[in-house]
DNA sequence: CGAGAGATACGTACCGTTCAGTAACATTTT
DNA sequence: AAAATGTTACTGAACGGTACGTATCTCTCG
């Protein structure tokens, strides 16, 4: 269709891809700002001052800063799943290797420099708004993760998956968070392991019912 | 003195106490809707005309928005310490007991309506500026808590103390976040049971060489 | 073939508002 | 008296958002 070559006559600030159309670029520099400054930190003036673009050209692609805020969501959604069902499919019809290779991967990342955590999870906590259409795209990952992370959970033939696939979460946002909290040499180094530890405590459980009457 | 009952001159907005000095208002204010709101969505003005008092009142007393932030986040953190020390003092010599009671709190206000998450976690997600004054005190308070942790772990004795408070610090975390992702009903409401678990899982382990080569 | 009409894509310049912060002075409280 | 607070008015910058003009490309139709 349209030439891949470069080039064209705004090149100033980006150093990446020039040939994108205006909408792209935009949500690309979107993304990498969003996720590195967060949503409130930036303006709009500074996305399209990187994007090498103009504000109506935002404007035209977006209906608003909340709906490019959502839409740098919706890709970062789409890569989460990604790189989930890749752990997934590594080892099939094991999930507690699926989910050890899943957080490995976080592990690593998460104690990487200038690691900032989850997107979405970071937008929730900026918008704290229920109906805000940044959070609406997080708490949809967030409620399916659950969903997927119980299901895992009983096919590793738990005995109370719910509680074990909870726990398995609460550890994943932990990682998350605290990724970016210390830094490299941070606690989430150590997510996976954990995990496996309390998958190992919860198959090896007998009586399911534990708690409190 | 003057007096403790209300409708002052500027008695629309707020109702709790009137007769504090500015100061003391402000920081009670800003407490609040910093919380609630987030820091970075709660402009100045708001909180003089929530907290009955005027511009020039907040500058008189606080250096600058930033500097307010962190006295709200100090607060935070001294509270933080009351509920974890009151933990600690209830079950002398049980660390494990002790971990289960504080986490047995934090995962009923978890899931409590308006849970907004820990204070200073959620400041150093709206600012990941490495030196901002508002991150400082929440990454001094996580940094504490993580020696604490793995102080305890060691006094458990687990074999690897340092893995087990980090798991513990991530189920923490974890539950902070998870409780304003999913509200009423989410995955923070077993953070305690889980927390538990890990540390079963943690103590009944007899070699501490157990990752990959 | 070639002119012209849309349609598409983008920029220039600007809007009103809100932001954090301040100066100068009056008033109240202790 | 003096310490604390209120009143009013203001600043300059940043905010999200928009009215309007201008290229360029493509699809017709004479």
């Amino acid at each position: 269709m349209n030439d891949e070559k470069t080039v064209g006559p705004t090149s100033e600030a980006d150093g990446s891809r020039q040939s994108l159309r205006a909408a792209d670029r935009i949500l690309d520099t979107a993304r990498k700002l969003f996720y590195r400054e967060g949503i409130r930190a930036i303006g709009v003036d500074e996305i399209v001052r990187q994007a090498g673009v103009t504000k109506p050209s935002l404007y035209r692609s977006f209906a608003s800063k909340d709906d490019l805020a959502a839409s740098y969501l919706k890709v970062y959604d789409q890569e989460f799943w990604k790189r989930f069902d890749a752990a997934v499919a590594a080892h099939p019809g094991d999930p507690r290797k699926q989910i050890f290779a899943f957080l490995s991967r976080v592990g690593e990342r998460a104690v990487m420099e200038g690691y900032r955590g989850c997107g979405m999870t970071n937008a929730a906590v900026e918008y704290p708004e229920p109906n805000h259409p940044a959070r609406a795209v997080g708490e949809a990952n967030k409620r399916e993760l659950r969903r997927r992370l119980r299901e895992m959970a009983a096919d590793m033939g738990a005995p109370d998956p719910d509680i074990l696939g909870d726990g398995l979460l609460l550890l994943i946002e932990g990682a998350y968070i605290s990724g970016q909290l210390f830094g490299p040499g941070g606690p989430a180094a150590t997510v996976a392991q954990n995990a496996d530890r309390l998958i190992e405590a919860s198959l090896s459980r007998e009586n399911t019912s534990h708690r409190q009457p």
